[in-house]
DNA sequence: AAAACACTTTACGTTTACGTAAACTTTAAC
DNA sequence: GTTAAAGTTTACGTAAACGTAAAGTGTTTT
């Protein structure tokens, strides 16, 4: 079913961009768990999802605490207790709060980034306009635009 | 046009929800400019627009410094230079790309914890009906459920 | 077998974003 | 006028997320 690739530390720094120290203060701080082969690390397919997993995480603004915080509770749910099914539905119904929280701030910088570029834009025309004047009247190296 | 209230620490300090010590923190850091009665430190809705913006900079992932780095330029595209005004739509076109990111990012977190939800929903009305045959067989307080 | 290379552990260093305490000044309330 | 509240500076402390040696252990390449 699932497949049965495994990594190496190398091969999962190479393919996300991230550097094997992070990797492995990932693995130190509970988010990653690779079985050895004497010491060298292999790292599962379950391994790498939970690294995308992580570096989403951060992208979101996510701490790693709060990753690992979610991927125990996870491991936890599917142990099947009725307690940590319900603090998951919790969980998850907190997380999309904060999700839609986060689209309303992107929805309100897109808007403002719109603003902004109009104005930029506006001003380039300007200055434009302010040269081709320019150009017509004078040609000296010094004007007055300058200051 | 534009209002000439003025805030005092404690009242952006509550509107946000934010301490005064990261109030004066961020000025520090020179991202609020306040000026100052004495040494009591007054604060235009200029700053009170930063810290709104600084704050939602922070839920979207953002440090402080690259919050900075933006009031900065954006400051200095007011002056009206052209290589700056080019170099603030560079950024912005950056920024954009960061949102998509993030966009993509939050769609797919929507869509995983679509089917963990489902998935744990699934499992309480599997421990539900469990229980209900329980319920219609035995009554004892300890079954080999717990274990 | 020696060199080169990837991987390992150990451990101290660094940056960011504040927390917290101490000691002081200003302003507002009684 | 004094007390309380709010504000200030100074400065040391801290947690998170790594960076950066240093020194050692396999592996495989020549």
């Amino acid at each position: 079913m699932s497949e049965k690739r495994t990594f190496s530390i190398s091969e999962l720094s190479q393919e996300f961009d991230v550097t094997t120290r992070s990797i492995r203060f990932y693995e130190d701080q509970g988010l990653l768990k690779p079985t050895r082969r004497g010491q060298t690390r292999i790292f599962s397919t379950k391994d790498r999802v939970r690294l995308k997993l992580i570096l989403r995480g951060k992208r979101m603004g996510f701490s790693l605490a709060e990753t690992k915080e979610l991927f125990d509770l996870w491991d936890e749910t599917l142990t099947g207790n009725e307690k940590q099914l319900l603090k998951m539905l919790e969980i998850l119904s907190a997380r999309r709060e904060q999700l839609e929280q986060q689209k309303e701030d992107i929805a309100m910088a897109e808007m403002e980034m719109d603003t902004a570029e109009a104005r930029c834009r506006e001003a380039l025309t300007e200055l434009q306009k302010k040269k081709e004047e320019q150009g017509l009247t004078t040609n000296t190296k010094e004007t007055a635009v300058s200051k």
